[in-house]
DNA sequence: TTGAAAGCGGTACCAA
DNA sequence: TTGGTACCGCTTTCAA
């Protein structure tokens, strides 16, 4: 039997309000009588007070948690992930507040019990598609959170920290389209829930429901219309999931067809870095000089040459922490839009002649 | 006010137990009964038996913690950590489990109510270097727990899962001891707690309280002493932390004195990246063949051609869970021993003729 | 400064 | 199948 607060009170003979009181509130007890409390309770193996225990009591718990639409595993496995995490680690360090990883990628009863099982403060609502059901289930919780991925639907007094993702994504899309590309090919992860590897057809953009991946379409939709391209002369690529493996053959018949295109954009590095592992397989001799860019700016997109948009990983992670730790008074502030750059490097080029 | 189990007990016009029942265990009432419950919570907003609550009360909290020595931002930043992490999660994921990383970077009275405010079920304690308290907490706690550090007093029931570090390190200083080096420096993180970076001047390993750097240095120690080449004769230099700038900081002056050493033995990978770093900056002319191995395997080392050692990071990690989650009934069984293998790349060879 | 009593929100046993 | 009743382990008024 693990001791418990009320043995040590027996211990000592005093009371269990004067123990609890030795460990959260020192200043209520004189310091002799703690003192003898806390040895008493060394003595016993007393680990001081049960942590569910006291959270059932206070009301909070001491720690965020991060939602993942996807794998837990995958949260270590996408490097924008990865630094995003970081960067709410940080925030919850600074804040003494440890963070609570929950994954959402099992079969909804299961992932919404998960949901509603996390022993958390709030979460950090890390790109859930159209998981609207997880906020639901949050929301009812009464907690409060942060989401990553803008909504149409998210309320004024929604906190929200992301970028502009249909902005970024015209500009590095009209940096294609200004080096004279016209035939193009725009590759996403979950276009569509449970739509197969490969190209896609859709009437329109709209038709995708991800937040995230509708405005980077959108985006890259709008450059190519400012220069006469529309919807349907673009060829829509869907990856199932958000992998180099995944772009790698959603992409691998592409450069085959009798008009392939000249420059492939990817709604992420990690997909665009699939793109260019698949180029570069090819025999020297039959490598079409694609251009190819990326979304993100993750740390290997430097040494890859990627033409990309940087978006700040960290800092998202962040602010998002801090947004849910330490709520600014004014409802406005709890909205943040971070800045974005298009940074140029070799994986773009102008199109050939044929 | 949120509603209670209580209060949808109290619609329906049965008892709590059966409301609960209708949650934790749908078979022992009605079908029709449990409808109307969860017809009627749904309606009030209840978002489920609070899990604090149940956490209380079931005496298990349906997650795992994963400890950290260092900073939480850092268990993102360092590669090896970020696969060990996956690891976890896909275990972790598999069990319905969530994962608690809990930061111990701070001061001791504060990372120590990290620990002892966890709401978990047990932990992972990755790489915990000299934080016996830590240990002591969790034990204190009556909760189970899994190292990935070997330590000396480690009892025989304690679970662990790890490598033999002293001789995976001695595979990979025997390399380059055949390669003919002779002067030759060992570059470590935490050598000892508090050191300045660069060279450390130690009578002996046995000096180094971190059971992993200790054991690394140790097999080093022992590959040259085959070769008669003593203690005394290598160059020890100790890093801060475990960071690519703490290592080029630290042997930023190595390479400048009379006798440089001609190959440097790293304990991590990222380390080992630091000192290739060093080295490339220096203009061509002025850069000395130096010879430089790391520890891991991490991604980085391939594309930077790192002869290193390879140990499986996820599988460490995997396997942790694992033993936490789903402990074997052999004592035995509780302690693994994962392999590791040298592998030889680019950044080793001979010892130039001088 | 210390203690008594009332919960925090559930779950589990056992009886009906 | 359902309900009654402890009780999980602690914190928090409030009174002494």
């Amino acid at each position: 039997m693990k001791p418990t607060l009320q043995a040590v009170a027996d211990a000592v003979g005093v009371s269990r309000s004067t123990v609890s009181n030795a460990y959260s509130r020192p200043d209520q007890l004189s310091a002799a009588l703690r003192e003898r409390i806390l040895g008493a309770a060394r003595q016993l193996g007393y680990p001081g007070p049960n942590p569910t225990a006291r959270s059932l009591r206070r009301g909070f718990v001491g720690s965020i948690g991060v939602l993942f639409t996807s794998q837990l595993s995958y949260a270590f496995t996408d490097p924008f992930a990865v630094r995003f995490l970081a960067g709410v680690g940080e925030a919850a360090e600074r804040h003494g507040t440890s963070m609570l990883l929950v994954p959402l990628s099992r079969a909804e009863p299961d992932a919404r019990r998960a949901v509603e099982n996390a022993a958390v403060d709030g979460f950090c609502v890390y790109c859930v598609a159209d998981e609207e059901w997880a906020l639901e289930v949050i929301r009812a919780r009464g907690l409060p959170y942060v989401s990553t991925a803008a909504r149409d639907d998210a309320g004024l007094d929604e906190r929200f920290v992301g970028i502009d993702e249909r902005a970024a994504a015209r500009s590095v899309a009209t940096h294609v389209a200004g080096l004279g590309h016209r035939r193009v090919a725009l590759l996403a992860d979950s276009v569509l829930p449970d739509a197969p590897a490969g190209p896609l057809a859709l009437s329109g953009v709209d038709q995708v429901p991800h937040p995230t991946t509708h405005g980077r379409l959108a985006g890259f939709a709008d450059a190519f219309a400012d220069v006469g391209v529309g919807w349907a002369e673009l060829t829509l690529v869907n990856a199932p999931d958000n992998s180099r493996q995944a772009a790698a053959a959603a992409v691998a018949g592409l450069f085959d067809r009798p008009t392939p295109p000249t420059a492939v954009l990817a709604g992420s590095d990690v997909l665009a870095l699939g793109v260019l592992d698949v180029l570069a397989e090819r025999p020297a001799g039959n490598r079409p000089p694609v251009s190819v860019t990326g979304f993100d700016d993750v740390p290997e997109a430097a040494s890859a040459g990627l033409t990309t948009v940087r978006q700040p990983a960290e800092e998202k992670g962040r602010i998002a922490a801090e947004l849910l730790l330490d709520p600014p008074a004014d409802a406005a502030a709890g909205h943040v839009l971070l800045p974005t750059a298009l940074v140029v490097r070799t994986s773009t080029g102008p199109v050939p002649r044929s």
